[in-house]
DNA sequence: AATGAATGAGTATTCATTCAT
DNA sequence: AATGAATGAATACTCATTCAT
């Protein structure tokens, strides 16, 4: 996956329109001129404008699981890992919010292929969490949940905030350290007395 | 908000093209065909294929709040009342599977005043949901949380489950019976130990 | 050509319409509106959008033409019968500024058959005219010029005249009694000294 | 303004295609086929078919224009230079007539903007003629009329045998040059004895 | 006589993709 | 490697006209 310099302009301009416009209706001239460069050379280094897309969200992606992983293997405490963990992906929505929008809402248009490659994608890393999970369980740190499913409660709260505060029309504005310290507890705690 | 035959006929077809293609790749010919009407008459009816999009989705939207608000007014049991909202939720997940990712995914084409109505429409009734809450709260069966950043959290977490379970590329499931008894747990009493 | 009530309003309607938008731009639906009437009824008293535009032109041909005669059968004097024509063009260019403009862009759009029609209606005027002058050669008051030649010049430079005072982008508003004038004098003496 | 070759084939093709049916009718597709290039060719050329049909204007005008300015160069004579540009304009209706009708009748369809755009275009060389008149006068050849009256006079004159003679729905075939001289004897004596 | 819901042929325009240079 | 002119399939939308009521 080395990137040379035309094709990482083209990545950047691609990043750019595909967040202000998302994938159907940014196109592939003005992902072109954004770039610096004639129609005809994206086609050189991409199939096609879907593969582009789908270019960009891997690479965007794997950089964020990067960010995730990050906290799992420097033998952090368990809370430590579990806030990067948060912090990560609250980062990715605030620094790279239209960018996280096409991500999701373009998604529908994709092929099954690449719904499969992103879900794997997300696998890789969901298992990662998992593993920190399984540890905290056998520490007694965590009660015997299901890890999967701990998984699946810890990722969509964080999407929730995520969104709440960073992608919906209504502008929110709060800290992200603030909010990682409020799903930290609220997911650890529960809301029960 | 009367709907005549016609107009329950175009929306009921655009509801299985656009929950199939998604907004974009759906064409108001297929809609049309599937609906048994012809073109011009969709046009009769609703100003343009956006404002056949907005219908549909204000429609079932509705439909979906209206369940969620069901349990609220029964004077029910915390427990069942919270455990209707998530079941309501997960019930149109999987039984309006492609509506919902159509919904979810395609959102981002919308303009900013139909999202914001969406956002609106959606407040309406997470302010129900915080009212439920507070009354737990005061009722010392739950700690004293912020509401709002509770709604979130619950939210949040159905719609992992209901992504993870009936809208992702591998198929999982699951009923729905038990999922809302995991999530209510995992939601009460939080993760650890 | 017995008009009833509906009709009438009808047509009213359609030359309103006509005259603000050109016969390819206006649409039957917005004259119905503007008459009151549904579309259906439209179509009840004439064949097509095209019909109703000829019975229109044809009317108010017709009143053009009409006017145009009237000084001519009062045994009036060579003068006053040319000055009355000039005005009457003059005054349906004046007041029926989007009609006039209507009839004289839209004709294009008409089949030859029509045409002809408009075409003989306008030569039974001409015909008129051209007596007009035919007695004053014979009376020794104009030189013995061809009366058809005469008749072109004077429609050209009326129609000129009220283009440039009445249909053309820049308003010029000048009075029409002073145009007749001018109109007469260029008419009779031309140019030279 | 140079127009390579694909722009002039395009723009050939348009004349004919709406000079034969007029603005309105004439279609993209048509206008292609005719230019034996796709239609997407078209509109790497031109923003859309009005602005098109206002290139092809702009150029048959801007070429009616020149030849009209021809004689006033030359240093020829009064008479000389008039008949030269009654000539002009005749041999446009004989030559293009298709075109001359699409650029009268269609002209209605178009916006403000461009309509004023043709107006100064056709001041400009009313301004031009006018001052042949105003010389004329100063010599003593003219009577002392508005030489604005008088150029719409000789314009109003020429487009009315211009149009009997080559527009008109019965076709009438008069040689320009007999033409030519009998607008120039009406014009200059006028019709009185 | 009058209505207006329903029709569907007709068309301008867009844009991903190709390929000769 | 890079260009950008050329392509043409694809599609939303309009509106004159019809006809059952």
């Amino acid at each position: 996956m080395e990137l040379n310099d035309k094709e990482r302009m083209i990545l950047d301009a691609a990043a750019e329109v595909f967040a202000d416009k998302g994938f159907f209706k940014a196109t592939v001239s003005e992902i072109a001129n954004e770039a610096g460069v004639a129609k005809g050379t994206i086609y050189f280094y991409f199939e096609s404008k879907r593969d582009l897309f789908k270019s960009l969200i891997t690479s965007k992606t794997e950089a964020l699981h990067q960010g995730i992983r990050k906290g799992q293997q420097k033998g952090e405490s368990f809370e430590n890992q579990i806030k990067e963990i948060i912090s990560s992906k609250l980062k990715f929505f605030a620094e790279e919010e239209g960018l996280a929008k096409s991500i999701i809402y373009d998604y529908a248009g994709m092929d099954e292929g690449f719904k499969l490659e992103l879900w794997e994608l997300r696998n890789k890393h969901t298992e990662k969490i998992a593993e920190i999970f399984q540890k905290a369980i056998d520490d007694g740190v965590l009660r015997n949940i299901s890890v999967d499913d701990t998984v699946t409660v810890l990722l969509g709260t964080v999407h929730a905030f995520g969104y709440k505060n960073y992608l919906s029309p209504v502008e929110e504005d709060v800290s992200i350290a603030e909010t990682v310290d409020i799903i930290y507890d609220l997911f650890m705690q529960g809301v029960q007395k």
